[in-house]
DNA sequence: AAATGATATTAAACTAGATTAACATCTATT
DNA sequence: AATAGATGTTAATCTAGTTTAATATCATTT
């Protein structure tokens, strides 16, 4: 039961006493999944949010074509959530499944809530992580709109590194909206021009 | 100096004493901007959080080629900043800019700090409204994934037919990620279809 | 009411990226 | 080591959306 980088990635952003540690810690859950398992299935209710430890995570859409849209991979020191479906506890619109066996600690909807209660500062730390996630998100429009694939795919490979090599080609593709031939084809520009 | 639309606004989300009221009416300043004035621009420092009381903007991008990209309109009783560069105090990414004469109250950068520790409910506050900007942005990465610019669109009519009136087609375009002549052709379908 | 500038439409030629399909490689299981 | 299933590549054809350019409409100022 492994908390510290939890504890770590708090207190870059606030600072926890002992004694608020210890009720932090007493209202999480700690929580292994397998490759491949879902976390959180599409229509369900996502009742938990979700900091990992260590595996990774895909969070992704399924269309009406049954086509899968990936919006966010999450590795180590990272969230993975539906936060639409968390915050008002209605069925979620994205599926998270992991792709790797992965270890989480989990704040449910309602232990979450009396950690606000017990430990104010907690909401200064979920305002702060969440006003970074938002600025990421609208960063990733603009370059979605601004961007070609191939810039976009460099810009990928360059912001996460360590994603690229553990991740299959065709959810990178997924992520950066184009299909997996599509990728395969910069792929081999890239290699030619270089 | 009408304050009410956003003591309203915050009392959605959080309750506010009356003591709580004065000081925070105390920490902001009331600023009119004229149609086509910028409130911020890309590169300089976004010095504060404005809400809008009455009028319009729009946030843009403006990339290598100097093609505007928007990323959002903001009418009365929500948001327009650059919110990146407000919380990091680093250079904007984007233009913000009013489409019509515009009243807006100002949360200074400053201010809001001493308001987060005078007032720390309001933690709480800007939480909740981040949470849901931030929501929102992803379903937006998804739809402009999985949907076509037609139904995008449509999309877009049904939940801002009050943008839809007081905005030039011509930024709907740009807001979709489309270009101008591409709205007009479908506009010029959807007549056609009904 | 004419003139100017901003906004919108239409249509032809073009391109980034999708689709389809065949084949290649890699990985895991028996 | 052979087979099956998942992943990746290549190439031809196709399409949603762009580009360019000409014209039309609308609003504002003189």
């Amino acid at each position: 039961m492994n908390h510290l980088p939890l504890l770590d990635y708090i207190n870059k952003y606030i600072n926890l006493t002992i004694e608020e540690e210890i009720i932090l810690l007493s209202k999480i859950v700690h929580r292994n999944y397998l490759k491949d398992q879902y976390i959180v299935q599409q229509g369900d209710i996502c009742k938990s949010a979700n900091f990992i430890i260590s595996g990774c995570t895909k969070t992704f859409y399924m269309d009406g074509e049954g086509q899968e849209h990936i919006v966010m991979f999450s590795i180590e020191d990272w969230w993975s959530s539906d936060l639409g479906s968390f915050i008002t506890q209605t069925p979620a619109d994205f599926n998270l499944q992991c792709l790797e066996n992965t270890e989480l600690i989990q704040f449910t909807y309602n232990n979450l809530k009396e950690l606000y209660a017990e430990i104010p500062k907690l909401e200064r730390f979920f305002r702060k992580i969440i006003e970074r996630a938002f600025v990421a998100s609208q960063k990733r429009i603009i370059r979605n709109f601004s961007l070609t694939a191939k810039e976009r795919y460099l810009i990928f490979k360059e912001a996460y590194p360590k994603i690229e090599q553990r991740v299959p080609q065709y959810m990178i593709a997924s992520y950066l909206g184009i299909t997996k031939e599509f990728l395969s084809k910069i792929k081999g520009q890239l290699i030619q021009n270089q």
